[in-house]
DNA sequence: CTTGACCCTGTACCTCACTACAGGGTTTAA
DNA sequence: TTAAACCCTGTAGTGAGGTACAGGGTCAAG
């Protein structure tokens, strides 16, 4: 296969141009050699690299920690891809616990709540407006 | 109880003058009246509707869905209250379910991969570069 | 040889919810 | 009276992950 330009490359993979440039200048995907002209060409593998970001960013990670997977990819620690990929499963867990806590209140509320009578009366309002039942923890 | 200036206010609520001033310019704290010197001067009760605010917000509510319960808290439709929980709540629910799809083959990933040896052996490693078993919704 | 599709750079803009000044004026406690 | 502590406005910056031009240059088909 042949070195491909920006256009064929971002079809290739399904994102846009403006996208690749993004990837390239946040350091996830090289920059490529140029044509006298200045048009890059990127090598076919480049298609790979870029499915492999696709899908750890289908994982939830960020750009920082794909750079670091990249990076470990070819030659590196086995180890720093654990902490990393544990270290992500971790804060996806709290995640989880965070909103499964919102969701419970919610449901709760929502199922205390007749659809008729003053507003006021309403235990979604009520809960809001006195705070009972409502918890402390953050959730991002 | 007397009216309070911004930096009584903030702190009653626990929160600092330039979120008050943000919530302000949002439309969630209506405008006070102001001193001759322009010092703004809140009624009590404006305590009672940040703490409204904040209670909302740790349940995951945008400022916009605040705006609206707020605007209904005073004489607003029952329903319209239900509405906007409901679609909060399946907004929950629909990311508590992406979450854990995402946790599901990271926790698989992770279980599998051997802490030792090159690191093109690693399951996680192979996952993202070859593609298998990751799939295709989109997480927000 | 012209037209349209492509590519280049740089900069600005988007969402969301803040946060941080700069450059003033006012109030209050010692 | 003076210094600290407070308040005002307006604007700009943050982070994450892009998206959208503007204003050019280049390449391929007809």
């Amino acid at each position: 296969m042949k070195p491909l330009t920006s256009g064929r490359l971002a079809a290739a993979a399904g994102i846009g141009n403006e996208k690749l440039r993004f990837y390239e200048r946040e350091g996830l995907v090289a920059e490529p050699p140029r044509t006298e002209s200045g048009y890059r060409l990127y090598p076919p593998q480049t298609i790979d690299r870029l499915r492999f970001i696709l899908r750890a960013k289908a994982l939830g990670f960020s750009l920082a920690e794909i750079r670091e997977l990249l990076s470990l990819q070819d030659g590196g620690d086995k180890a720093e891809v654990h902490r990393i990929t544990r270290s992500h499963l971790e804060e996806v867990e709290a995640r989880i616990r965070d909103l499964q806590r919102i969701r419970d209140v919610l449901a709760d509320l929502e199922s205390r709540c007749s659809r008729r009578g003053p507003v006021h009366t309403c235990p979604i309002i009520r809960a809001l407006a006195d705070g009972n039942e409502i918890l402390e923890e953050s959730p991002r």
